[in-house]
DNA sequence: GACTCCCTACCCCTTTAGTGGTAGATCCGT
DNA sequence: ACGGATCTACCACTAAAGGGGTAGGGAGTC
């Protein structure tokens, strides 16, 4: 019973890479690559893997939307996240939307190869550090309150750099308005200071990287 | 005449689809791999490659630092950058450090060899984008005046989103001093506020992530 | 010795940001 | 119809940040 995998990565190398590692194992079989969130889950609806490989930075869709849709369109599909770094709403948010595991990059073949075939079997399979991020998550049930939809378009300004004023002009509305909404966001977000409030922003991933880098 | 290639990134799999790219071509040969910088130091001291791979962001000493020790013990050597973004700072620091090509982890193998052999024979190729990047660069010089070491240590603080008398405190220095310190550095980075001090810091790649990480 | 750069520190002053509270308008679901 | 959430807006006030300038002491350079 050979194991069917797709592997859904933005770099032709990393894509390359993977097929090297798995094409050892007769057990496996790559029938699949994606570049974007897109293509991941249309080669998903017409192929029907047992194993999604899902890099999590990806242009286009991300990889946890996709994560999301696949999840909910083809519940035998099981999504492994792939990924560089280890961060915390990375790790939660995958998890979220439904994937099985989480793996790094620089994971060695033999571990990965041992991963796929327990995510296929419907096994969880996490790494120490994936599985201390997990928990922590749950024991501080959302730390991050949500934010309202009005609030997140002054956080996308304030991740801009722009000041209340600024912020209120392109909203249309007083400053004080736009003080109130900082005042919400810096309260939820359990942080003193603007700066704070934008770094946060950064790190839990509620901005996406085109939106910050706007500046200049 | 095989053209002796080392490759310096700290994702197996990269490395892996790395060698599957270049070991169909004869005349290329692979010689050795490098998880970190410090290892892809020893590694080029050692083997004398014709050309290195080399990822910019990696542990222990990143791909820019070696760069630079590689061009100054082994001018024979050629670096080619490896990075998955086409970010202005990662491409001015790479070839101020000595990189003769710039390329992207999406390239395509081809290309990726094209390159490769361009750079053995010391000729420069970059990518479009890449050149852009250098040209702006040119036009606007050091649109970024140095930061003295001091006011680095003070913005490395700002990045961890700490107020001037919390930076005052962590520097035993004055809270008049830090803001003295925060005027120059918002006056050298052209910005008008802490925040976009921070930003403008982050895109630069003035702080390494580690360092703005810190936050929780 | 004169000069420059850096770090330190203070001055005065203006602007911006942040805190606490209240409150009307609208929409949504029960 | 009612409560609840959201967006809006204001008030008063305090704290923090930013802009201008000056200036002494140390280190290094010419």
């Amino acid at each position: 019973m050979v194991i069917r995998v797709l592997i859904a990565d933005d770099h032709s190398v990393v894509r390359e890479g993977l097929r090297m590692f798995l094409g050892r194992d007769p057990e496996l079989e790559v029938v699949g690559e994606a570049a974007d969130g897109v293509e991941a889950v249309e080669s998903a609806r017409q192929l029907h893997p047992d194993v999604v490989l899902m890099d999590l930075l990806m242009p286009v869709m991300d990889g946890i939307a996709a994560i999301s849709i696949i999840r909910n369109e083809l519940p035998e599909t099981e999504v492994i996240a792939l990924t560089s770094v280890l961060e915390s709403a990375a790790v939660v948010g995958a998890v979220r939307a439904g994937a099985i595991g989480y793996l790094l990059k620089d994971t060695q073949a033999p571990e990965l190869r041992r991963m796929i075939k327990a995510a296929a079997a419907g096994q969880v399979q996490l790494s120490p550090q994936a599985s201390a991020y997990l928990m922590r998550e749950v024991r501080t049930p959302e730390k991050t309150e949500a934010l309202t939809e009005r609030e997140m378009e002054v956080l996308r300004l304030l991740v801009q750099g722009q000041s209340n004023k600024e912020i209120a002009r392109a909203l249309q509305i007083a400053e004080d308005t736009v003080k109130t909404h900082v005042k919400h966001i810096l309260a939820k977000l359990g942080v003193q200071s603007r700066t704070q409030a934008v770094l946060g922003a950064i790190r839990l991933g509620l901005v996406s990287p085109e939106q910050r880098m706007k500046l200049q």
